[in-house]
DNA sequence: GATGAATGAGTGTTCATTCAT
DNA sequence: TATGAATGAACACTCATTCAT
């Protein structure tokens, strides 16, 4: 299971894992915009210079942590696009699993949502290339596996690349409502209601 | 129907217009951070003072679009509740109303997207409570909704609150997938599609 | 006896009054700069554009504020200095009415003091001589009457000049202690108090 | 004796130096309003970040310097109260102190002038309150020194508190007339000969 | 590696004044 | 006379980034 996402960098200076942890904070919790290089370096207890001798903005800073969490959401579609086995058990796992992901790194998901708006007008051109193919392989991931599925004669014949934006939708319309309103009601229980029901659906 | 937002204010200034459309069109484009008080003004043809003339703040200009959009949206909604008839029809007329106002209000469902992540930051507590106010408004009519559906034996016995959440997550995740990938699927469709499956697990 | 100033206009139009007297109650409560015309226009109950019938500019307003309660005290002083009889109980008078006068106009004092460090800079060059040119008559006549008391043998030989920068001086220096303590002593007593004082002193 | 204030802090950053000296002769020149920080800056040579590296606010830059002077007032009044000795010879030297003051530091004197009258708009709550405590202070001491002074029967039996009005407004006043008209009297002379007459007068 | 003083373009906002009606 | 919408220069202040030490 993927290792807590500060811990990862364990090994880099302590300076540069302050600076991440600051950052995954701050980030999350008031966005980009709002959150200052005098905040963040505040907050990671470091200097001006010493964030730029790590990163070479604070742009940079926000796309590596971008990167992190998509990075092992991917993971986990491409797993589960790769095991063999039925589909729609895969499907389940999955969804289990980013459940747990969501749990876990709840501070990741915030950020993600945090840059999700403004994202292509805080990252440059390059960098908004790279989040954007993460999104693009999620979605070939989720839309292989319903072509698997329907091969397979477990899914009834539907559009499987409107499928992969619809269960991604839901997937994320789901996030963002809880993010919103964590208290209120589990984001495990909406997942799997919510998928259980299009999966009937889907097998007829 | 709705008349055009824009238009429904056409007896106003026509400064005030030229404001609010360029505001509508920089917004929903740029985001709030990423258009300032120049932009908007330059683009809305007038000078800096006219601005304030109009609105006390940018957050203010920000806040009269939002409002407007979310006004819209909920006016829908509780039309939709308070109608008399079965509930499961009710909910598929909504489904495409609310397609329909997505289609026709595109820049100002992609300006709702722009505030999302930010908007406690963006606006000052008095006016994030009035937003805040709108989406727990929203939800408690589609709770209701459901409640009237399982009260009448249409829908079976689900947890109206989580249900509320649901809907509502998958029409934002929907929404937010259609806005970066407009070219690529009908919004009409996912969410018919969708809704459909949804409604066919509820009703059994 | 002086007219109460905003009366002594009565004949102008109500506008230009309510202007006047709007502009007294708040560059004297908040000075010039902390005053915008805004602030003086609602005041007043009047438009921009009425504020810029009257008067051709916020400064003329303070000049024409100003120069009233320079006028009366000059008025007071020259008054003195052309009254014949013994000087030291002219010198007595004057201070009985100056004094009475601050009692009646503490708002206009009040606001000479506030128009005194910056004046300079809030009029231009054709005002600020026409303020300064008041200054200057008033010690002027100050002067005058020293001199005739010297020649008249009451007052012993001192150096006219300085002593009526003295004596204005020092009265001056007692309006500003009042005027920041209006509570803690009577503008009254210290001037008499005062005076007697210096006039013992002049008289031998 | 107290240093010259700009020597002073001559060990501090050679900057923030040049922009206390800046804003000494900028603002006892034109005053708080007519003085921008674009003045300020270019004056001392120094970017616009700099200023506010060093100072929060213009108006702490304007505190500093007002503090500085009424400390160094305030010290000097202080001492005089508290030497032992007779209290008219030690108010004597005490106005010869207070003059000598003025000469040495008379742009921060006029500085002094230049916060008086707008002091409660130019600094905040808390700013204001520190500034009116040194005047407090101020009168204290000299309140405390006429009690003194009756106490030990140097000078007759006169309101302290009233007194100590009168001989700040005296002084007060001589300041502002020689400030306004610095090279047609000595501010040495006056107050000397003012205070000669009135320590005759309360001594009988 | 690390610091923190320094930069300066850019921000949202104000406000005295003008002028068509 | 009187209005109030419109102007635009000016304002105090911020902040990502640089660089000599």
């Amino acid at each position: 299971m993927a290792k807590d996402k500060v811990e990862k960098s364990r090994e880099k200076a302590a300076n540069e894992q302050a600076i991440k942890a600051a950052a995954l904070k701050l980030f999350s919790e008031k966005g980009f915009y709002a959150t200052s290089t005098r905040d963040l370096t505040e907050a990671a207890g470091v200097s001006k210079g010493t964030l730029y001798w790590y990163y070479k903005s604070k742009e940079e800073v926000a796309f590596s942590l971008v990167s992190d969490m998509l990075g092992d959401f991917l993971e986990l579609i491409e797993r589960a696009r790769d095991e063999g086995g039925p589909v729609i058990a895969r499907l389940e796992r999955l969804v289990a699993d980013v459940a747990e992901l969501y749990y876990r790194e709840t501070d990741y998901l915030r950020l993600l949502w945090k840059f999700r708006a403004d994202r292509s007008f805080i990252f440059s051109k390059e960098y908004t290339e790279r989040v954007t193919s993460y999104y693009v392989k999620i979605r070939g991931a989720l839309e292989a596996m319903v072509e698997q599925g329907i091969a397979a004669g477990e899914i009834r014949e539907v559009d499987p690349r409107l499928m992969a934006f619809i269960l991604l939708g839901i997937t994320e319309g789901l996030e963002v409502e809880w993010l919103e309103n964590e208290e209120e009601f589990s984001m495990r229980d909406a997942l799997e209601v919510t998928m259980r029901m299009m999966v009937t659906s889907l097998t007829r």
